[in-house]
DNA sequence: CTGAAAGCGCTTACAG
DNA sequence: CTGAAAGCGCTTACAG
């Protein structure tokens, strides 16, 4: 590996010059600096980035702390992040948390939960990355960020109410709404909705966008309401609960894996999605397509969840100083497939 | 941040002492041990990673080289490769070079794609990872590796005739002939295949594996056979020229999407998959399981195949003198569904 | 415009 | 069993 010091042997100038050149400082002349970017280019040279790292206390890279990889929206948001890291020369470090296979689907009431995310973020203050982005598998508020933490955070997918914090997330209340009230332009006014858990924050910001456009659209409040627990599983048996003998012409149902189930009870009943009864999901998720009739359904963007996340820390980062933590809310999209149906 | 010499100075003893303690050197009495140790844990102090690196030029990491993270089999090989790291207190950094989103689905005849690879690794040099693994995004003979590499490499879910250097893929072969044996077994001997592209490698193992079948149970060799483009309507369009006037009873496709194409055929003519025509994909995706009815399929194992490939990686670097680079080949699973009948 | 020197926080022979 | 000292490859005041 060739070092700063023979770069400097090679072009009798001191360490210092050639520092001075890698840095963009201005106190140089023309034409030393050629002379050495040449060399440097010659060699192939590229700066020690431990050596840098540990003088410069700047290292260029961040720590992603996902709470679990597998989780369907990782995956975008960690594209988007990348793709500006990539664009910006920045380094990303990633630290799965892998709650689902650890712990199942009941984590976040679990107290490993909390020293977990510690033990990251003090693992990558040990590593001493320049910020760290949190890319939480759901929404909630997040309280276990150390006092202490002397090292930017960003939080996406999530929020938190630790001053100080920005977080990114997707407009989960006005996406419920805008899905709402397509339904009731298409003239549904029954519209019964499979929720996902009673506590989750995904269900109880659908269910305020949703009552939110039943009131725009002077229709009373849902009398048609079950919280499963968003699987296909418990879909289908909301669907049987809800669907038996109300007089519903619509389900909003509020993931597409549920609506799956209730694509199994149709089935079953000879009923057919988006005519005889239309369906609704959330997530746009890529099995919603090869339901059939395609599902309709709402759109996730996390691609830019993950590029706004990206550059909300960098921001941060290299602008610390007038740097004003907020809460900021992406636009979400209405896919329109094939499963609602106008009356 | 506290570091080592603050702790020396606490514990009355030398720098030495205290960082021979904490890399585990024998030579140091059990009393000093015991209060440095006690000290350590109080003040919670961490070595300096990036001090830790420059000097002893090891830094516990490994940097992952992606394909694309979009690529469905990404998460599962990433998450195994962490889950193993996680247990042999490994880093991972990430390098996504998100191909597709860059060049389609043609990237790996482009030139810049090569360009893009030697970067990475020259990139991860200068960062000084232990050492590399690139998660390719299908199989294929990766031959843009430098000579001159000077770090361990091992190639996840593709290979290289470049000796040294090891690969961990499935068996591919193997799978699709299993796949088509249980075919053959419920009874059906007119199996029609809907191919990939005609020269990607996937696609030239599985019909090797599929005529191995054929012939290892006294079935004449395939006359019905559509390469296709790996995506749902390029299915569909395959489905349309093979099933209309031929005999066939099953079609075995080589991936889920293409078999959902098949679906959609099937269903325009009123005809039901698993009743009237016995349907085969392959890669488990998610959305196989939600075509109605349930596609059976090939599971390809990506979580193994990423625990091997960090499992070979640290191998080669704690181990390097005598490590063997070998080609490894992890198993895939049948999953049983309900899209294949007996006859 | 240029360079000598200190120092970032560790590890590693080496001497005792 | 313990410690003084060199050095990993850089950056950064500082002096000239």
């Amino acid at each position: 590996m060739v070092t700063l010091k023979e770069i400097a042997e090679k072009c009798s100038v001191s360490i210092t010059t050639v520092s001075n050149i890698l840095n963009g400082k201005s106190n140089v002349s023309l034409k030393t600096k050629e002379r050495v970017l040449s060399v440097i280019k010659e060699t192939g040279y590229r700066p020690n980035y431990m050596a840098r790292g540990l003088r410069a206390s700047k290292t260029n890279s961040v720590g992603i702390i996902i709470d679990d990889l597998t989780e369907f929206s990782s995956t975008g948001i960690i594209d988007g992040i990348m793709s500006y890291f990539d664009e910006n020369h920045y380094k990303a470090i990633l630290e799965n948390l892998r709650f689902y296979s650890k712990w199942g689907n009941k984590w976040y009431h679990n107290k490993d939960y909390e020293d977990s995310v510690q033990q990251a973020i003090d693992e990558f203050e040990a590593i001493k990355v320049d910020g760290i982005i949190y890319v939480a598998g759901h929404a909630r508020c997040i309280s276990c960020i150390p006092d202490n933490l002397n090292i930017p955070l960003v939080i996406s997918y999530a929020f938190t109410e630790k001053p100080g914090i920005a977080s990114v997330e997707f407009d989960d209340m006005q996406a419920a709404c805008d899905m709402t009230t397509k339904l009731i332009k298409d003239g549904h006014k029954k519209i019964a909705v499979i929720a996902g858990t009673k506590t989750n924050i995904h269900t109880q910001r659908r269910l305020e966008g949703y009552k939110k456009a039943l009131k725009e659209q002077g229709l009373e409040d849902c009398k048609y309401l079950r919280y499963a627990n968003w699987d296909r599983e418990s879909g289908y048996e909301a669907a049987k609960e809800l669907l038996a003998d109300s007089k519903c012409t619509a389900v909003f149902c509020f993931n597409d894996l549920m609506a799956g189930g209730v694509y199994d009870y149709l089935n079953e009943k000879g009923l057919v999605p988006g005519k005889d009864i239309s369906v609704a999901g959330y997530d746009n998720r890529t099995m919603s397509q090869y339901l059939k009739p395609a599902l309709s359904t709402v759109e996730i963007p996390l691609y830019d969840i993950g590029r706004k996340s990206a550059e909300v820390i960098l921001n941060q980062i290299t602008n610390a100083e007038n740097f004003k933590a907020q809460q900021y809310f992406v636009q979400c999209g209405i896919i329109e497939r094939e499963s609602i149906g106008k009356i």
